[in-house]
DNA sequence: AACTATTTGTTCGTATGTATG
DNA sequence: GCATACATACGAACAAATAGT
């Protein structure tokens, strides 16, 4: 039997699409190296400035490259980050393929998971960094834009996991609820009591696992409950 | 203060892709559903055939849309699955920003816990499909390429949970570990001794959370204990 | 400040490929 | 086989942005 190979045809723009991206994945290229132009492109691949160019857009929409216009211009690979992961989360919910509730059981699942092993990986110098983190808390309302401090705890604990993936979880997860809340609840951001998550965060420093799971679940749970109620009506109302 | 918009003019093909995008997550265009061909959207945005088919290209990266030519052809919105997730992860991975460790620990910690939420939402339906793919995983090895199969009862388990999210992180890790063992053990499809799963099955279907979850935990520790292992040997053999 | 070179952004005209009826 | 409707591809030109001289 001889082995054939088949003629099928890609779309010119796929095929050249697709090397770009790979030697991309291959580390032939590396965040911040710049691709070659599209005249070089025209050349290597013996082919049209048009497929060029929809290549090239292609991967800037999946968020391969940025594209820079001008001269010393032309298609940069970016950083590869987690904020890809976080995007189609907020896609998925926004496209009703999860609910604002399974967000929140998720998230009720998995951080006080992630507590846990904060908890486990504490060090002194992290054990600072939550303690300041808690005492700028009390400041939020001075600066009521800041959404970023008020979940900076989470965030800090999310990293301490020392798993980029379940952080990169907890963060998108954080995301998508924060999003949504402040749509159905814009003044929300303005009720912050100090020392919320004090705790969580003795827990942690103390290196009690279990306890720290518990408090993270605790403070979760009253939270979650509420919200649940609150993004209902808002969904009730709506219609 | 007199309130100027700014003047900043984004990239016509961004423009429009921005446009055609939140029209299909307003859901004005669903799954199925025909944009308007080319020369529909040239008279639309009152722009050039090559931007527009930009704009389609960047829709076509992203997920949103699939693209057929021929008369009834065009660009035709996709159903969002969580597809797109299990891609990202499979490229967060290639690109080294999470490791084999990080991924199999993340799996540790999370299944487990769907473990315990399938049983909790076990029916006798649910129960029986269980069974049926127990029985049927002694045969895989008449089926070398049927992947699915082995995994099967942890996808049935995942969507039990009752959380699309879970159930996609779930997958989404399932895979990308099956992908990186067959690179380095691709032996391994065929060595899997029947009813490995049958501790797991019958704490599901009896509703015991507490039981399911430990099953589950005893299942997956022994397994990624050996293929960290095996993984670390390729890696090192590698260089 | 003005000029030049380089690179991406946009347009138009034309031709070809592909699927439907 | 043919007409139609659609996407795919090419090439030439001009516009706009940016960096360096």
């Amino acid at each position: 039997m001889v082995n054939f190979t088949p003629v099928k045809h890609m779309k010119a723009s796929d095929e050249i699409g697709n090397q770009l991206k790979n030697a991309i994945f291959e580390g032939k290229y590396v965040a911040g190296d710049k691709l070659p132009s599209e005249r070089e492109l025209i050349e290597l691949f013996q082919i049209s400035r048009t497929v060029v160019r929809e290549a090239i857009k292609g991967l800037e929409a999946s968020g391969l490259v940025e594209i820079k216009q001008g001269a010393m211009g032309g298609a940069f690979v970016k950083l590869m980050t987690f904020e890809r992961l976080t995007n189609v989360c907020q896609e998925l919910f926004i496209m009703e393929k999860m609910s604002f509730a399974e967000v929140c059981e998720a998230r009720l699942q998995i951080e006080p998971m992630v507590a846990k092993l904060a908890a486990q990986n504490c060090t002194p110098e992290m054990a600072e960094k939550l303690r300041e983190a808690s005492r700028n808390e009390e400041h939020i309302l001075d600066y009521p834009d800041t959404v970023y401090l008020r979940q900076k705890v989470h965030y800090i604990l999310a990293d301490m996991s020392g798993n980029r993936f379940l952080a990169a979880i907890v963060k998108s997860l954080l995301q998508v609820i924060s999003n949504a809340t402040t749509k159905f609840e814009p003044s929300h951001d303005k009720v912050h009591p100090a020392g919320l998550h004090d705790g969580i965060i003795e827990a942690v420093i103390a290196q009690d696992g279990q306890q720290a799971e518990a408090e993270m679940r605790e403070h979760l749970q009253a939270f979650t409950l509420r919200l649940n109620v609150v993004e209902k009506d808002y969904r009730d109302t709506e219609k």
